[in-house]
DNA sequence: TATCACGAAACAACAGAAGTTACATGAGCC
DNA sequence: GGCTCATGTAACTTCTGTTGTTTCGTGATA
């Protein structure tokens, strides 16, 4: 089953909109992505009705944050990109009549909302900053100076 | 995505395996899970290499548990159908260049360990006969006499 | 008005479980 | 021995949702 990266992946765009004084346009952000500026839109189009980015047309337009990234969490990205199903595992069934399928279920789904609340739990306690933050300390630790490391850069 | 049924699926079975006091053939399995022989017999031969079931070719042959429910949890189903991957959710590369995307994954990975370890610890934790007697008491309650309650059936 | 860059729709590609078909193999039964 | 039942296994198709791609429309700047 392929992953779903939209969650990693506008974090990592985030965190590089930062970096900028200057919006960046769909393409520069795809050729770090590795993909296409139409994804990119598409995808950016749920953090951008969330105020967490905002685009311009246009000459010189692009896109920039649209508030600081102390102002969200890990939480409000994953729910800006469409809240996208977490698990890859599932129910056979999800309405099954059977007694011992109904009794499967109610194990598992217990089971799955329990790690799923926790999960959520956690992004809602990181800010997009602390990654930041996280970020200058290792390049910090490795002597370097904070720049794109981006192959195509 | 398409969802990962198999662990759904086999405890299914395995419940169902030990109200009978024969072997169930494949072509019954698949009736009851709205499937085909094959997928079963497929999905069943990771629980026949772990021992937690038996098969019989043959004239009056067919599956059978290979020892008591008490004696194996959800985390024993999970790894003997091949330990599927468990989330969606993924991340957009696993061995970046960029400090910043390490930063993403190393916030997402510890997360989604997190979620993982909780998720197999509670798998871990459930015995098998734990959701029979599950499905006796929900029959109780019921006030039915314990039986198939398949449409097929 | 020419160009830049987003906006959005439409469609193909891809991955992995599920579904299906087909045939070989072995066990019982006559 | 030969027939039938049922598993064992491989090969292939279908399904579903993200990703990848193309295309055209719209607004903003110079
Ligand atoms: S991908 Fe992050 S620097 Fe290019
Ligand atoms: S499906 Fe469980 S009784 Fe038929």
């Amino acid at each position: 089953m392929r992953h779903d990266g939209r969650l990693s992946r506008m974090l990592h765009v985030l965190l590089h909109m930062e970096e900028q004084q200057r919006p960046m346009t769909s393409e520069e952000i795809a050729g770090m992505l590795g993909t296409n500026p139409a994804l990119v839109r598409r995808t950016l189009a749920g953090l951008r009705e969330g105020g967490y980015v905002v685009s311009e047309r246009g000459h010189g337009g692009g896109w920039m944050l649209g508030r600081p990234l102390a102002e969200m969490t890990l939480r409000d990205v994953y729910d800006a990109v469409g809240s996208p199903e977490i698990f890859a595992l599932g129910l056979a069934d999800d309405q099954p009549q059977c007694l011992v399928e109904q009794a499967v279920n109610t194990a598992l789904r217990q089971t799955l909302d329990e790690a799923r609340a926790l999960l959520l739990r956690r992004f809602a306690e990181i800010r997009v900053s602390d990654l930041r933050d996280d970020f200058a300390s290792r390049a910090a630790a490795l002597g370097l100076n904070v720049g794109l490391s981006c192959a195509d850069a």
